[in-house]
DNA sequence: TTTCGATGGTGAGGCAGTTCACACAGCCGC
DNA sequence: GCGGCTGTGTGAACTGCCTCACCATCGAAA
């Protein structure tokens, strides 16, 4: 019942060209095209904790997540930290420097032990080239995350801590439908995906907890009365 | 010596064609390739203040801005704004909902009376699918915006008013060396561009103002001392 | 087993920026 | 040339959130 370790090796649950057959973006690709592609391709084991690339690196690469959960982060000149973005299994990342070759604009952190695969820029802009349809599929992630980094800067303009907060817990463990809703995942992360400082992240969270709407853990969170947390993410306040 | 007022007639300094000549996008395009999809393209003009398009308008197509200027922006339930992005002569937008077909998520407003081209996105989406190299071009614009975008973020977060209103200046005036460089905007309009509310941004624009850093006249700004915003800019707080 | 770093918990005090309530100037349309 | 609208200017009161300064607990490493 309890939250799981993010510490417990990652499991293997799909490998790489499990990874490309199933991604939407290779999904329709022929499978010997496929096959070339994971050629080009190797894993990366990396601890929870570890920098994967940092702000200012040349962007060598496209990334994608076999295992654990990755953050894309930016840190202010006096230390503060803030989660642009976060991937699990399945997602790929990083495609920004790989497409334009510019240098990479945040850091990328593992969020628990991961498994990652990678493809260096020299060898996929070449097959980028040559495959028009994965050009178009590229041009709907980079869509999509526009349509996200704006929807970010409409929360922290608009909205308070405690409906941002609901937002972003209600995110955190979509996809975990029925019994407990559950996400490991801790407070200061939290406070950092939603702009806020950890105290006062952590004060609205007891106040929650204390009504009975979440279960607070060392290292997780989980949401018992979502129905409450979506009515205060829709109505921008929290009306107790 | 004025700033220019907002509602004279547009300056018609290019006409469509030579705006597909001109522009990053189309550039690199054969002659015939241009005539083709100037073929396809609209001129629209609108006034000062005319809204576009509107937040989840289906995204019918292109726009390109012949003359004038483009807020894009988007407003929450109790009535206040928040500026995107901005552009001016030679820019693009609307490229999202071009190439993903889904809504618009933000509203487009004429900034000052406008000349706009349209291109459907019926006429261009066929045409994209036979020019890789058109889809590459894009694949760049959107990786700016999404770099910009990001940046937007950050700029909320880790910045203070000061800070961010120097930042804005700057760039709204860029491009105008030498001289006088200044910006036809209204103070509101700078406040959503900042997301601050107006009433303190005008108070930190008469600071300046009175330490002779800017010249504030009716619908619009000049920076007369870019070094010392630029200093706060950088530094992050205001060193007076 | 002890120590130490990372995580979580909590209150007091401060302040940047908001909100509200005006007042006043230009400009536009009639 | 007269309302009315838009743009600007300004102060007082308020407040959400931050900062700071702790302490408690857990888990892992030494």
């Amino acid at each position: 019942m309890s939250i799981p370790r993010a510490k417990q090796a990652p499991q293997r649950t799909r490998d790489k060209l499990s990874l490309l057959r199933s991604h939407p973006l290779f999904r329709d690709l022929p499978g010997p095209v496929i096959e070339h592609l994971g050629s080009y391709m190797k894993t990366r084991r990396v601890a929870r904790g570890t920098t994967i690339f940092s702000k200012g690196d040349p962007g060598t690469g496209l990334m994608g997540v076999l295992a654990g959960a990755v953050k894309v982060s930016v840190a202010s000149a006096d230390g503060k930290d803030i989660v642009l973005n976060t991937f699990r299994e399945g997602d790929i990342f990083g495609e920004i420097a790989l497409l334009d070759g510019r240098p990479r604009t945040a850091d990328a952190i593992a969020m628990a032990d991961c498994e990652l695969i990678v493809i260096e820029r020299r060898d996929f802009v070449p097959f980028l080239g040559s495959h028009p349809d994965v050009m178009l599929k590229f041009i709907e992630i980079l869509c999509s995350r526009l349509r996200h980094t704006s929807e970010q800067v409409q929360d922290i303009t608009f909205l308070n801590l405690p409906t941002r907060l609901a937002k972003t817990l209600l995110q955190l463990t979509a996809g975990e439908e029925g019994a407990q809703r559950k996400a490991a995942i801790t407070q200061r992360e939290i406070s950092q995906m939603i702009g806020m400082s950890r105290e006062s992240t952590n004060k609205q969270l007891r106040a929650w907890a204390k009504r009975g709407w979440i279960r607070l853990e060392r290292g997780g969170v989980g949401v018992t009365a979502p129905d409450k947390l979506a009515a205060i993410a829709a109505e921008g306040f929290d009306a107790s």
